[in-house]
Order: structure tokens, then sequence, then C-alpha cells
DNA sequence: CTAACTTAGTTGAATATTTACACTAAGGCT
DNA sequence: AGCCTTAGTGTAAATATTCAACTAAGTTAG
């Protein structure tokens, strides 16, 4: 077995998202019935094929299939990973790009009734759903989880769970969601201002509690990149 | 335009390597010289297609790729991140999952001669390696250099760099080299030992210098999974 | 053979950061 | 009016980090 170019062997290629969003349970990711073979009737990831026609690239095709499936078209998307093997798939060799999508609560409340038909939200318990997924896509949802709750530590990730415009006692609450622990709030503020991932919005108060709260917002994304630590 | 399941595109697909050592003039990589189209001549990221019938995962090709150009069957190897689109290769719609792999010296020193033709190790220059490269591969390279660059923060990384064997002095060394910046000895020493990365080789002493030195060597690689941070 | 030198490994004081918790103030609610 | 809840701040104690000196085990030069 040489390896001549027209040896290329061409595997089965899909982008797979792990969509999640706050609930009043927490943390929850949506989950689609899968209506053929292989794994017909389980529950999976979404995802579909790459489109070489309308896909300019592997983040294109995901942000494709998150609107096709959510509708929503300014999702905070990560690349998470990529697993290829002969066993993962019963027809064969195939590959699949794992995406982070997080959706806001604006973003779900919105579409509500225009999500595809057999698509649902599934509250998170511990490292996953608690029921078994097509594919090996009960593990790449546990290595979604694991990125996650690692990244709430050190980025502004938690932020793009909120509507675009939040306090920051509501900031807080969704970090301690994630992390599954108390903070301390004056810490918390201070990292907050340090870490500089938020702007306040000039002028504008929230009166949600009994007492009005400066609004903030989350600053450039761009900015994240340099937080970005893959894995 | 629908997604019926033989719709599916097959496109492309090739494993990358960014192979890195230590070399007197500080980090490098390995190039190879393209021998065919596109980018005859070009330098480029050693890399292969995958073979649907040797490798069982993503993983298993990289390790398979890694063995064809340096002959090196137990490196550190670390999946980075999955590049594809419409423009990377003239050719059309393709993907590139690339991985990282450091090798130690004395894997190095083992197959000076026997590495395969076209290949060469070229120092690093700040983000890259100064010169062109084919693809989108410089831009993988400096993905890959960031990500190495980040990860010596907070992971054992840079002690694949080392032989198997080697003593704290060393490896302080390795750390500054990558970091670009000295370090306190004993602030280095004391972290090293609350991260528990190192375990010392029972009674052997080094004496490399004018004056003993404990010997250590990292610890199992599995347990580094809890820092792995992708990105 | 001895004295000077180099490097492994430790110690400690000065400084900076974190943590825990109390406190003030601006409303809403009864 | 007075009590309650929550936004936002202050601060003292505990903990970490930094910087630099110190000890000890050799090696090398004279």
């Amino acid at each position: 077995m040489t390896s001549h170019d027209n040896d290329a062997f061409k595997p089965i290629a899909t982008v797979d998202l792990a969509i999640f969003s706050l609930s009043p349970a927490g943390l929850s990711v949506l989950l689609v019935r899968r209506a053929s073979a292989p794994f017909t009737g389980d529950w999976a990831l979404p995802g579909g094929w790459i489109h070489i026609d309308e896909d300019v690239d592997l983040e294109a095709a995901a942000r494709r299939v998150l609107k096709e499936k959510t509708g929503v078209e300014t999702p905070y998307l990560e690349q998470l990973q990529t697993t290829g093997s002969r066993t993962r798939d019963p027809r064969g060799w195939s590959i699949s790009i794992v995406y982070i999508a997080l959706l806001s609560a604006d973003h779900v409340a919105e579409r509500q009734g225009g999500m595809a038909g057999e698509a649902e939200w599934r509250p998170i318990e511990g490292e996953g759903v608690g029921f078994p997924l097509a594919f090996d896509h009960a593990s790449l949802l546990k290595e979604a989880l694991g990125r996650i709750r690692r990244k709430v530590e050190y980025s502004s990730l938690p932020g793009h769970l909120l509507p675009v415009r939040f306090t920051l006692s509501e900031l807080q609450t969704v970090y301690e969601t994630l992390l599954g622990r108390k903070l301390d709030k004056s810490a918390f503020r201070k990292r907050m201002s340090e870490a500089d991932f938020l702007e306040p919005v000039e002028g504008e108060m929230r009166r949600a509690s009994n007492r009005p709260a400066q609004v903030f917002r989350l600053k450039d994304t761009r900015s994240l990149a340099l937080f970005d630590r893959t894995i």
C-alpha cells in the first residue's frame, strides 16, 4: 500500500453541533430524533453533510446547520474536536467535525415554535443527558461539556447564554450554574472588571429586582480569540 | 438542494502534522518538500491520506504518518484543529485534520539518518519559519505554535521535548525557551512539585554539570488529560 | 592540596493577590 | 413609615508570589 494521490480515500464527513442554552432546569442541549438508518428513532446531536456549493468553509457549514435547526443566525460558535474511526458509524469509516454553539435566552424564546419538528431541549445531568445517544454522540457531548466547564474559568463564554444586555448579578448566576458552586460577589465583580470582557450600556439601568442595576454587554467577540485555548 | 443521504459529499481529507523538537537553535518544526502538484517544490507540513484499511481512527492515521516520516512510534500527539474550505486547496473543497507531535531529543538523535529524504528541521522564528508554506500550512503552523505556547503555562507539555529522564534544571530551560523569558528557580520548582507532573527516578543522579542532580521523569501521560484545554 | 568557581536545591522577608464577610444605599412592599 | 431585598463597595486576614540570598556538593585552576 503506497501513497499515490489517487489512493485518496474520501470518508463520509459530517458537521455535528452541541447546541446549548439555559432553561429553568439549568443547562440544556438540543437533540434531534434520527429519521433514517442507522440508529433510526434514537436521539442524536443535530448535524449535516457539508454542502460543497453552499458552504465556503467548515464554520459556514456549522452555521448553516444551526440555522436550519433553530433559525438562529448569530450564535456563539466554536470548533470542539474531530473524531473519525472505522467503528463510530456501522456503515464504515466516517468523520465528524463537532462544533459547540451557545444560544442566548432571547434566541431560544424567539424560536420556541419555529424549531424543526423533532428537535427538543434536554436538560444536562452530570456528564450528559442520562440516556443513550446515536453513534458516539454521548462521548462527543461529554467532551463538549468538559470544554464549556473548563472555559468558564477563564473566559466570558457564559455571557453568550444570556440576552445581549444583562446585569452583573444575572451573569454571576450563569457562572454559578455552569460551575455548580457559589461565587463571592466582590471577587466576581473585580475579576470581570479586570478581565475586560464587558462594557456598560451607558445610562441604561434595569429594575428587574427591587433595586436598579447597571446593564452590561459583552465586548466585541473577536477579542475573545486571545483567550481561546482549544481543548 | 435537499439533504438525502446520498447527497453525501465526500471531501478530500488529510491528516497533517506539526512535528516539533528542540534543536540547539531552539524550537524546530519538521517540513517536507512537496513532490507533486499543487505547490510542487514548496515546503509543507508532513501529512497523508487516511488509509481506510490500516487506520482504525484519526489518531492512528496521525501516528502512522509520523512513523513514516520520522520512525518515531511513541510521540506526544494531540489534535489541534480541523480546517476545511473551498479555497485552501486549488483542486477544490478539502479538509485537513491537524495534529501536534512533540519529539524528544533522543528520538531525534536516534533517527538523524533514517529520516525520509526531503524532510528537514527548520527553526521557529516568531510565529512561523520565515518563508511561505504550501496550502494554508503557514496559518496551521501559527495556530500550533499558539497552542504550544499557551499550554506551557499550565501543563507538562515541555517535558515531552526532553529525553525520558531529565533534571529539573534541564526542564526549566525548556520552559524558558518556549516562553521566551527567564523563570524564577524557586517558584518553578515549587510549581512543578505542586502540579504533580513529575516523579523522581529513585536513586538516580546525574552529574552533567559540576554537581549531581536528581533525575525525574514525567508521570503517566494519561493523567495529562485532566489539564487538556483544547485550543 | 587548596582555593576559587559553578550549579542544585532551600530558605525567608517583602510585596501582591485572594478570600471572606461586613457594610452602605436604593428602591419595593406591606 | 418601616422592613425587606438586592446592587455595589470596603477591608482585614489569609494566602501566594517575587526577589534575592544562602548552603552544600562537587569540578577546575593554580
